[in-house]
DNA sequence: CGCTTTCTTCAGCTTTCCTTAAGGTAAAGA
DNA sequence: TCTTTACCTTAAGGAAAGCTGAAGAAAGCG
């Protein structure tokens, strides 16, 4: 799970980043609004934690951009200011939590798990047509059969069921999985794309990683 | 849009439903846990309101109950307790959002929006006549049929949507998809009208490419 | 330290579809 | 009516994108 926090003050970033890896997670901190801006629109991050008041760019022009920018990646706004009217001025520019300074670290955390909760989906397994990727053993099933995945293998597939019959495009793919900052090639997704349709159509499932040249991938149900 | 509030004080739910009914909303209000449960486990809302302190059973444990059930849908809890502890708890049980009471109508309205836009969000088309493409499967689609659109296609197509049945002429479609530096020719946009063209027809759509000499192109619904 | 599994790299192969070009049709003007 | 010009349609060549099997590198595990 990746984060991103926009937080001017320096020092409350990194120890929000910090507490949060000591939970597991992939954390980026950037320091202001700007920058925030460019890297929420890559896409790649779960959840972005945005601070109100920020020089340059505040927190609610950052969520109206990303969200103009067609990028629904969930939004915890934190702000000083405990006001009605900000909290509604933050949810409409398109947070979905708000959070008051000073904050409970329990708290941040409980409201970080509720919205990835309903970003996953809940469940721990994810669904497409007949088949069924658990995430918990990372198994992937159809009828009876069933197949292991490996841990790239399973992101990859993962992120494809996310998706579902949404198009995703390979740098997409190549980011979230292998990281902004690492010398994967678009190869990578090619190879793994491959084992899996391999995967898929050994355990008879009615699953298809349809491609579509220049663009990326989607799932289909096969018509029968 | 379909919410259930599920709170004992009468005549608190009853002013929360009237107000939301205002706005649009369909609202059922129950006033116990257990008939709260009973009724959210139907599965048939798109939003759960849910007070913490009832009698018999309390709003954790509706949520609690209902979640475990697999059901997701958002749960919003409202309470008189403000206790950073209790908004852990309440997360902690499957809710999605926590507001303190007493709680202002507008911040309620926010949230409400906030969670009902990540619930719809996600699928999205341009559409024209009995016609829509797919922005995320580049797929476009009339009555039942559909077909997929190459990168190209798709973009001409989509320009030409975005003009409906105003003017597009060859020289801004060139510019627009091929660029300004390239040296694409005005052919380029022909050959993709009558690819467009042949789909249109193949999938039995009632939009008509429109081509007027010396101008361009925009759409037009063949009346019958 | 060997053995196994997984990840990455590479090269050759297949498929797609972008471009080009050429012949045809419809519209406007003389 | 004939010419000119704009537009339509089709098909073929070729470049780019995607696929895949295999082998080398790295990481886990007893």
């Amino acid at each position: 799970m990746k984060i991103l926090v926009i937080e001017d003050e320096k020092l409350l970033a990194d120890s929000i980043k910090e507490m949060l890896e000591r939970k597991g997670f992939q954390v980026e901190a950037v320091y202001d609004g700007e920058t925030g801006k460019e890297y929420a629109e890559l896409g790649i991050y779960d959840l972005l934690i945005l601070d109100v008041m920020m020089p340059k760019m505040d927190g609610y022009e950052v969520a109206r951009q990303v969200r103009m920018n067609r990028c629904n990646t969930p939004i915890l706004m934190l702000t000083a200011k405990s006001d009605v009217a900000d909290r509604i001025a933050g949810l409409n520019a398109g947070a979905d939590y708000y959070l008051t300074k000073p904050f409970d670290s329990g708290e941040l955390l409980a409201s970080i798990n509720a919205l990835l909760r309903r970003q996953a989906g809940q469940v721990n397994e994810m669904v497409f047509g007949n088949t069924a990727l658990d995430l918990g053993t990372s198994m992937l099933m159809a009828g009876g059969k069933t197949v292991r995945l490996s841990a790239k293998e399973f992101d990859v597939m993962r992120l494809l069921l996310q998706a579902g019959k949404r198009n995703l495009s390979k740098s997409a793919i190549l980011s979230h999985i292998w990281g902004l900052e690492s010398n994967a090639v678009e190869n990578h997704v090619e190879v793994y794309v491959a084992i899996l349709r391999k995967k898929l159509s050994s355990i008879g499932s009615d699953v298809k990683i349809v491609s579509i040249r220049g663009l990326g991938y989607h799932l289909e149900v096969k018509d029968a």
